[in-house]
DNA sequence: TTGCACTCCGAAACCGCTTTCGGTTAGCCT
DNA sequence: AGGCTAACCGAAAGCGGTTTCGGAGTGCAA
């Protein structure tokens, strides 16, 4: 079971024939007697034959190999999605025996880096990125290397490269109606940098929801946060400083809702009756989160598996823009959201004995 | 910027020498003459040459590839971990100019066939496995192949090969020293299955400290959970239904510890007062639980550096025993903890109104 | 018997890089 | 002037597969 993995030569001399006969023996090629060719199958996995890959790849000219580039940490909680996403790339390469390499760069240009070498060197044959921005550089720099790749995520309504996206719009414009339909007239949006082109997506949701209800934009009511529980929990606290603070929150990810739910617990609301917030993401620990997070909940696990055949389906040749997958969340209701209390007095106008 | 990447052969023609001189002159041969070789550099950064790496790899016979084969799920909460190992993982690797190949399998006997597939076919020069049971067959298998791994645990205190660990039999004395410290005499062990050693490896800790302060053990407040949240909710239920109920718990992870605090909280049991419990991981997300969870916390992002630096210590021939590292927990106090209530009565022997 | 079409396998080039070995040139010494 | 040593570079053989091409056998018909 030790030493040194067989090569195609001594398996070849083991069965007194020449390495191409074997090779194309063991790739079913027609000019090889069906005799034979049973032959070397059963030596090749008597010997336990394993070809070498690296010349393998390196004689047909593909690396077989497709690289993930994770996104860069922007705060302490790990991503929650990255395992997850991992595990259905994986599922999907394994499929054509393909293998997965993973990649991480500390800062923008570094990532540009990255990806070129990674390609260049021959080491990828596609690219898998997440989260793009707007204008993202590292997607026009693939476009110029002519580097296969999909997107998790998208850049714009309409583009010229293939993406796996959750409809942030539509999950918004759900989880916006499903409190104005409870009676709620003021809902914030907590929102990350609008750089983020899933945080442009998702306001837009919101915006379009308040208005097909006939009620006015209020730009106090909409924060850009930081992206992370820390960032939740100022903008939270700087909603609840306004003169008529929201009864209603919106956030832009679960993990700002964490953060929010913290800033609301430190100035004492009781969540779900008093305010409502809504998370996005649908990440498992929210049912313990106090309270449970009520969030738009999406398919993480099928994701991986997506963007994985995608990728392949792109390497293979195939139009990009024919894969173009586009799915919806659903809302998941926790403790989080409730009907709007007939009785809410906002916390600052100095009446604090009644909502007691 | 678009079009095939340039060989070392183009280069070559371009400067009017021949591969040999120009691969050793990039390589910073004593033998090729300064004024060549600095022209030779220059021309290839010009023309953006890009050595393939699957050519190179495969002449000098080396992958410059580690494997790192991903935990198979127990639960529905994503692994926290995963994302900052390979992050880790990923930097200790770059230096060396070598990649990260992640991989994942369904079954055990899954993972057999992935491990010697990657070492056997030439992709991997070693392997990086997390979460080792005892008499683990991956190891074994790697052991016979003479595939350099390290792994993310141990299996026994002594034991040949390398690994990186977190020594939960010190961070289980150390919360149950804290809980006894507080006044508490009857703590809980909710733990994993024993054939994962690091399960075994914790309850020992408990034992001992239970021990230590002249208590006897107590078999009834010994569980084996589930590995996961419902597992730990479970268990606590278990341990409330006892004729005398512990007054604090300690879980073998953050997850079994939040699956704990939802059946306390079912309960309607106020923790960290009436009762304690306290968690082991140092996951980010315990600040958001219900309460927010005390925990044994651990240099996670660590951890994927540190096994990154040994496997390539491995895989250059060093002796894999003199790569064991273990590393402490340190109690980390949120708000689960607390000393034991004077006035504390059981709450199934019929008197709850004096708890309220 | 010759010819022809198949069947089946070996020879050899190639993928792009590394590395050993050998040979040419220049410089220096006697 | 001949010889010896360095300094530099070219030639070529790998690494372990894949793939094209051609040639040796066989069988069958003319």
């Amino acid at each position: 079971m030790a030493g040194k993995p067989i090569s195609l030569k001594v398996l070849a001399a083991h069965l007194d024939l020449t390495v191409s006969t074997v090779s194309r023996a063991l790739n079913d090629y027609s000019d090889i007697s069906v005799a034979t060719r049973d032959r070397v199958k059963r030596a090749a996995v008597e010997l336990g034959y394993r070809p070498n890959q690296t010349a393998r790849r390196l004689s047909i000219g593909s690396p077989e190999t497709v690289g993930y580039l994770m996104p860069r940490y922007s705060n302490s909680i790990a991503e929650p999605f990255v395992a997850q996403l991992l595990q259905g790339l994986g599922d999907a390469l394994r499929l054509r025996q393909w293998d997965l390499l993973v990649s991480h760069a500390e800062s923008p240009k570094d990532e540009l880096k990255q990806i070129e070498r990674l390609y260049q060197s021959g080491r990828v044959g596609g690219m898998v990125i997440s989260r793009p921005v707007k204008n993202d550089p590292r997607i026009r720099l693939m476009q110029n290397l002519k580097c296969p790749f999909v997107v998790h995520g998208r850049t714009a309504k309409s583009c010229d490269y293939a993406w796996y996206d959750i409809d942030g719009k539509d999950a918004f414009i759900t989880s916006v109606n499903h409190l104005l339909g409870m009676g709620h007239s003021r809902v914030a949006f907590i929102g990350a940098p609008l750089q983020f082109e899933f945080a442009q997506d998702r306001l837009n949701g919101y915006k379009i929801a308040i208005e097909a209800h006939g009620l006015e934009l209020d730009d106090d009511l909409i924060q850009i946060a930081d992206f992370s529980d820390e960032g939740g929990e100022v903008s939270t606290l700087q909603l609840l400083d306004l003169e008529r603070p929201p009864t209603a929150i919106v956030c832009v990810t679960d993990t700002v809702a964490f953060g929010c739910l913290a800033a609301l617990r430190s100035r004492g609301y009781e969540v779900g009756t008093e305010i409502s917030v809504i998370g996005y993401d649908g990440i498992n620990f929210g049912v313990h989160s106090n309270p449970p997070l009520s969030t738009m909940a999406q398919p993480q696990a099928h994701a991986g598996r997506r963007l994985g055949d995608m990728i392949m389906a792109v390497i293979d040749g195939e139009d990009p823009t024919k894969h173009q997958e586009l799915q919806r969340a659903h809302l998941l209701r926790r403790d989080t959201d409730g009907p709007l209390q007939p009785a809410a007095v906002p916390r600052n106008v100095s009446n604090l004995e009644d909502t007691k």
